[in-house]
DNA sequence: GTCCGAACCAATTCAGGATTGGTTTGCTTA
DNA sequence: TAAGCAAACCAATCCTGAATTGGTTCGGAC
């Protein structure tokens, strides 16, 4: 019987890897069938396996197969993709995470007429006669501070984030002829982030869009 | 025999749109069922559907049906778009303002095996032979992080903008044989970032990110 | 001529099984 | 005792064929 040490088995591996000449990318056969051919056990085809995707030779999927250099990253933003892997939790974690940095890179960028279109989307989002009204210029305001950032990629992972977001909440619109009443508290929170892009104050603009979104969250989970 | 002319077949039509009540985006029986349902042969009812859907009311697929509503946004965005109006600038401006954030949430969810990883992931960065094997695990460092997140949108998101990235900057590869020197300024920067993260300290590692992107910055206006 | 029924087409969905990496268990062996 | 091995199981993925569905064509009936 051959010794089947951790280093035998690899070097092993690694024959096969070379002799194999697979195109990069390419897959290998699968465990069960390499074990058999190499004339290892499953579990120590596995170690060394290990070993090489350490590193960064090889990457493995279960379901896919093991396949030769770097694991691929997705080129193309599939947003059904993400949709389907994440849950409005994570969107508002998300929406938490990265809007209020937009906000602070508006605050010092934002034109005086964006400025201008801000405080009136504001204005708009507080007279709105429905609730579909209002979402669509608290949309309109949370996009329009995208477009003050002065910088496209900002505005282009919004835009995603905001089609994720809309296709995770889909069919939780309110249509009810009852109106946002004149203290929500929503319009407080947006008066604060306008008045600090306005301002310039960058911390402030974040810190107001940070608090405004906690509240959002938190109205979420009333909501359940 | 009833008369079917147009404008009976398509006033029952929004008849039972009207009684069906059905869901914003909801769907609508398949139109033979609907025909037979309606007492109307499938010809008619595809023509009123036509009207239907020329009016915006509902949209139709092969294959999936016929919906109330909008047809939905287009599910993939289009990286291309963003590549085109966007400059390397303004990609490091969007990761400055973005990755210190997936790295916050990195730190306060990261699991005990990515935190390993992590640190695997930054020493093999310090010991790659050449400039092309630095950036390839520089790169995983950075995804790494986003998987940290625990947030599979962040994740996402972060992804497109390592996808625009990679467009911009195409072809500034260095495939030299000379190695990242010793003392490179990203070494100790990356050791910041990945011990605060270990240290669940969130607002050390969101700094940490920033100032190692600020630097990435400066060294890639001083290479004009 | 118009509408109906039937058949067919192509895109999509759906369900089941097969495949594959990941994990556990118990036996064997050195 | 410790390691390797085989077997079984798990969950994610892929594959394939059938069923569904909107789109289209054709012949016949009124």
């Amino acid at each position: 019987m051959l010794e089947n040490t951790d280093a035998t088995v690899l070097s092993r591996l690694r024959d096969f890897l070379a002799t194999a000449q697979l195109a990069e990318g390419g897959r290998l056969p699968p465990e069960r069938d390499l074990a058999e051919s190499l004339d290892v056990g499953r579990s120590a085809l596995r170690k060394a396996l290990a070993t090489l995707q350490a590193e960064g030779v090889v990457w493995r999927h279960v379901g896919k197969g093991t396949f030769t250099g770097e694991r691929p990253i997705d080129t193309v933003a599939d947003i059904n993709a993400m949709v389907q892997r994440t849950n409005p939790l994570e969107v508002m974690g998300a929406r938490i995470a990265f809007e209020p940095e937009v906000a602070r890179c508006a605050a010092l960028n934002a034109t005086p007429s964006q400025i201008a279109e801000l405080r009136s989307c504001m204005l708009k989002a507080q007279q709105a006669p429905t609730w579909r009204l209002y979402e669509q210029w608290d949309n309109r305001l949370h996009r329009l501070i995208g477009e003050s950032s002065q910088n496209s990629l900002l505005l282009g992972l919004l835009d995603t984030l905001n089609a994720v977001r809309r296709a995770v909440t889909w069919g939780r619109l309110r249509d009810t002829p009852v109106r946002p009443p004149p203290d929500h508290h929503s319009f407080a929170e947006h008066e604060r982030i306008v008045e600090a892009i306005a301002n310039r104050d960058g911390a402030a603009a974040a810190d107001a869009m940070r608090r405004h979104l906690r509240s959002v969250e938190g109205h979420m989970r009333d909501m359940r």
